[in-house]
Parts: structure tokens; sequence; C-alpha cells
RNA sequence: GCGCCUGUAGCUCAGUCUGGAUAGAGCAACUGCCUUCUAAGCAGUGGGUCAGGGGUUCGAAUCCCUUCAGGCGCGCCA
């Protein structure tokens, strides 16, 4: 149809032309090469091509014999690139935004390996600024007030239980071994023992979350291992530095940015920027070919001046990728739950685990696209579990599964219909997958055909939603095909050839369940 | 004021990058289907000015311009 314009022709006339001199190429081929059964102009303009089955029937064969390496492309041909998520500030718990981000992220990393990258799946601890200090200062005057010490609390403090019961636990260690000291004299103490506790529970939380980072990066070590320092050297080296009003700045503007950012401050002091470029850099000396950040929307504008400063550094644009995750809108009952970390009102992640189940969480959120804004009701997901999307697709694995322990029961010896053959009483057999006749059949195992092809793409945009809408249709269609069509006959070459289907299916389920971060359970 | 994201069925969202056929799911509503492989399922019905307007094109939810609405961000804070 693109040809109109040059060709002066409707598009209906071209393809028609076109139809017909692709039909003799196809007529000239000797039988067995035949790969069309159809070549037929349609609609205004397009040509339809309908594969012959055996097409099908072959690569559907080749589904089983590889299984999941067939469904894979390496793309990545190991090349290093590293994922940075979740990376909460550790001055308290893990809300629901941070789930989200934490799905995403562990989905993105599982797809990219998939795709044969070396990812690293990184958190970075935000360990030196004032607020793990606001958190020190929050725990130290509860824990005064606790021993009936009655100094005020910080006026921006942290106000969830949880500071109660870090300073509880404190009196209980240390009885009144601080009572009446000044924070200056005790604060890195409090500092110290609040945040590395939150962050022991983050990452207890994630763990239960399912995911699991390679690395930790804590500012502070940036910090005293002189990175920050020498990160700031190299860039005065390449002219991206200048002073103005006894303050360093950064030449951001110079790579797009809205206005040059500050990085060390008149008084001396580095701002958080300046602990940031010290990261960044560190990223590129550890040898990522590619840097994904994965931030929560209110980042954004973040994103061009760490952008300026990579490419400062050297990095090619196309290599540094931020990925925005928009804001949860937390339900409850409908209503939308206002969430203050500071006054310590949120839904924490530990929460929705515990209510709805990591699964199923984590397949919400991977339900939509991550620059779009997301409404989780609470009491939704937890009162109607059982018609979540995720158990839709689950339920599909685990009817396979159970088609299966039939076959085994009813048969003998059924073994799993693996690589195209079957194990019997009566020794092994060949299936002849030419039995799978129906349209619905056909239908599904093109569907199988087309998982490496919507892989790529989510790869590609680093959209991991792509598969959660895959898994949902592929499922829908075996679902449908379960209620239509018994697997399990008389016929034992039918039975044996529609085994094999099912397999297909299940092999394609799980490796996209996998790649989500989801499990497939065989029994549910 | 400037910048980024979003606006598609009653609700929640895919589809937009890369323009094509009658715009798709799920939930909610209604009607059927369990003596046979898991009913967490299936079959069916109803439901749309793709926010509005203009433009490009043989063809626009998709590209361009513009208006409106919602969210977020614009510190020598972190």
């Amino acid at each position: 149809m693109s040809l109109t314009k040059t060709l002066k022709k409707p598009p209906r006339d071209i393809a028609n032309d076109l139809c017909l001199v692709m039909r003799l190429e196809e007529y000239k081929k000797p039988d067995k090469d035949k790969l069309f059964e159809i070549i037929e102009v349609a609609g205004p303009g397009f040509i339809n091509f309908r594969f012959k089955k055996e097409y099908f029937y072959a690569n559907l064969e080749k589904l089983l014999v590889e299984e999941h390496s067939s469904l894979r492309t390496n793309i990545g041909e190991g090349k290093k690139v590293q994922v940075e998520f979740v990376s909460a500030n550790p001055t308290g718990p893990l809300h629901i935004g941070h789930g989200r981000g934490a799905a995403v992220g562990n989905a993105l990393s599982n797809l990219l390996q998939a795709a044969g990258f070396d990812v690293q799946r990184e958190f970075y601890i935000n360990d030196a600024g004032t607020q793990v200090r606001l958190l020190g200062q929050s725990v130290y005057a509860r824990y005064q007030q606790i021993l009936g010490n009655n100094v005020p609390f910080p006026e921006d403090g942290y106000k969830g239980d949880y500071i109660e019961s870090i300073s509880q636990q404190i009196v209980k260690k240390t009885s009144k071994k601080y009572l009446r000291k000044q924070f200056k004299e005790c604060g890195d103490f409090f500092t110290n023992y609040a945040y590395k506790m939150m962050l022991a529970d983050i990452a207890q939380d994630l763990r239960d979350f399912g995911i699991i980072f390679d690395r930790w990066q804590s500012e502070r070590e940036l910090h005293e291992s002189d990175k920050v320092k020498k990160s700031i050297t190299v860039l005065r080296e390449k002219n991206f530095l200048y002073e103005k009003d006894g303050a360093q700045w950064g030449s951001t503007t110079l790579f797009g940015d809205d206005k040059d950012r500050v990085i060390v401050k008149k008084d001396g002091e580095y701002t958080y920027f300046a602990s940031d470029i010290a990261y960044h850099k560190d990223k590129l000396d550890r040898g990522f070919d590619t840097i994904i950040n994965i931030w929560g929307a209110d980042h954004h504008g973040y994103v061009r001046r760490i952008q300026s400063v990579l490419e400062a550094f050297g990095l090619a644009k196309e290599k540094f990728r931020v990925l925005l995750i928009q804001m949860v809108t937390l339900l409850r009952h409908g209503e939308p739950v206002q969430m203050s970390k500071r006054a310590g009102e949120f839904i924490t992640l530990r929460e929705v685990i515990d209510e709805v189940g990591a699964d199923t969480a984590k397949f919400i959120f991977l339900t939509r696209r991550a620059d779009s804004h997301l409404e989780f009701d609470i009491e939704v997901a937890k009162e109607q579990s059982a018609e979540n999307p995720v158990f839709y697709v689950q339920y599909a694995f685990a009817r396979i599964s159970s088609i299966f322990r039939q076959a085994m029961n009813r048969n003998g010896t059924w073994q799993a219909a693996e690589k195209g053959v079957l194990s019997t009483e009566s020794g092994v057999q060949e299936v002849d997958l030419s039995a799978l006749k129906e349209d619905d059949e056909i239908s599904i195992i093109k569907k199988l055909l087309q998982y490496p092809i919507i892989f790529e793409g989510a790869v590609f945009s680093f959209e991991p939603h792509r598969i959660t809408y895959f898994l949902q249709e592929l499922a829908g269609m075996f679902h449908s095909y379960y209620n239509k069509y018994r697997v399990i006959s008389e016929n034992s070459t039918l039975t044996a050839a529609r085994l094999c289907l099912c397999k297909a299916v299940q092999i394609v389920l799980e490796e996209g369940l996998k790649t989500l971060g989801v499990s497939a359970p065989e029994r549910m």
C-alpha cells in the first residue's frame, strides 16, 4: 500500500499484481518446498499468506525438541547490562510503589537475561544523606521519650510505628546508656543502628517478594573511598566544571539540561548530585555496556542531568536508559488511601505480600505499561483474589499438569510428551503431529510461534508487560480449547499429538511466567 | 510560567514507538454449561464522538499543530 503513491495505482490493483506473481513463483516450486496454501488479496489491499499445515507441525516439533531455547533470541551476546532498581531510602519499610518498581525491574532483568545479556541487579543505598540522619534523630528522640526524657521530636521526623519498635529494641539492648546524651554525642550510633535495621528489613521484604539483588552499593562507600572526589576531578579535567558564587557547577546544559547544576556547595559540602556522579562513573568503570535505571516518575526531572554527566564521561546516549515508573494509587474499597512516608501512613509491600501474595502482586504490577498510572485496590485484590488474572494463567499451566497426571494413570505409563516422542508400555512411539487438524489447534500453534516475536519486542522496548498480555491470551486460547475438545481419548494417535500440543503450551507458559518472576504451579 | 507522563466501553487497562481490514481484554451486568482430562474454567448478549478541534494521507486511536482535563517535576533539598 505504500507503493500507491509511486505507482499511482489503487492499493488493491497493486496487491492483485503482486499476488499473481507470488502465486506463480510458489506454483513453480516442487510440492515439498511449497510453503503456502493460499495467497490472496484481502481488504483494501492486503496480501494474505496462509502457511501449509506442515509448516506449523515442523515448528511445533522444533519447540518440543528445543524447548525454552527455541523461544529466546540471543540479542545481548553476553553484553554486560546493569539494572538498578528499587534503591529506596533505608528510612522506612518498602511501600507499594517500591513494589511496582521491584516487579518491573526484576522482570526486565529476567527478560534481558533470557535475551543473552549478562545482567546485574543492583540496589543503591542512600545511607549518606540527611534522610538517614533524620531517621537517626527520630529514633533517638523516641528512645529518649520512652525513657522519660521528653526531648522534642524532629519536625520532619519519621513517624511510623517502626520508629517506635526500633527505639524499644535499643532500649532493651543498651538500657539507659544514651539517656540524656546529646544527639551530637551518640547520633552516629542511632543513625547506623536504625538504617541498618531498615535495610535488613528491606532486603527481607524483597527476598519474600522473590527478588534477589546481585549487589548493594552504598553511597557512603563512594565518599569513603574518595570516589566522589575523584569523579569530580575527572569532570574538572574534562572542563565540565566551573565556579560561580563560590560553588562548583556542572555544565549539564552542554548536553541538553535546562540549567547547570551545583555539585559542590558554597560551604564545601557535596550535593546529592555529586554522589550520583560518582555512582554512575563507578558503573561505567565496572564495564557495563548499558546502564538502566528504574526510577519513580517523580524523579523525571533528574534524568537529564545524569544523562549529561554520563555523556561527559563518554557514554553514548543510547547506552543509558531510565525507566520511569508511574505512581501507584492505592485504593481501599474504591477510596484512595493517602500515603505519606513521613507521617507513617502507607501500605507496605509487606502487607501486600501477606494479603494478596507475591505472585499476584507482581503480576498486577506487570499488567500495565510502566509509565501509566496504576490503581491498586487492596481490598479487591484480597477479596477477589480468585478472579485475579494471574490465576487465569497459572490455572492453564496447572490444568495441563493435571492432564499429564491423568494420562499417566489411565494409560499406565504415559510419560510426559516430550521431544515429540511418547513412551508407553509398548515402547517408544513416534508422534504424528499432523493429527492436529482442528483450526483451534493450528491457531494455538500459531500463537506459540509468536512468542519469540513478542519476546524480542519486549526486550527492545524494555516492556515486560507485553509478556503479561501474551500469556493471558495464550491461556485464554488453551482454556477455550480444553472445554471444546478432549485431550485424552481412545484414539491414541490423536491423544499423543494433543499431549504434545499441551506440552508445548506448557513450555511457553512456563517461559513467560518465569520471565515475569511468577511461579508456574503444577497444582492449584 | 516551563518540562515530562496520561486521557480508548460503566470501571481498570492493552493497542500509539513502526499509520492499514469490523478498535481489543479483564472486571461489573445478563443468559446458558460440571455422571468424562481441575467450573480459579467455557459459550453467548449488551456496552465506544479512541478527551475536543484542525492538518498530513488512498487510509489516523496511531504522525503533526492546537485547546482542554488529570498527575508529577522544576532548590547551593535528598
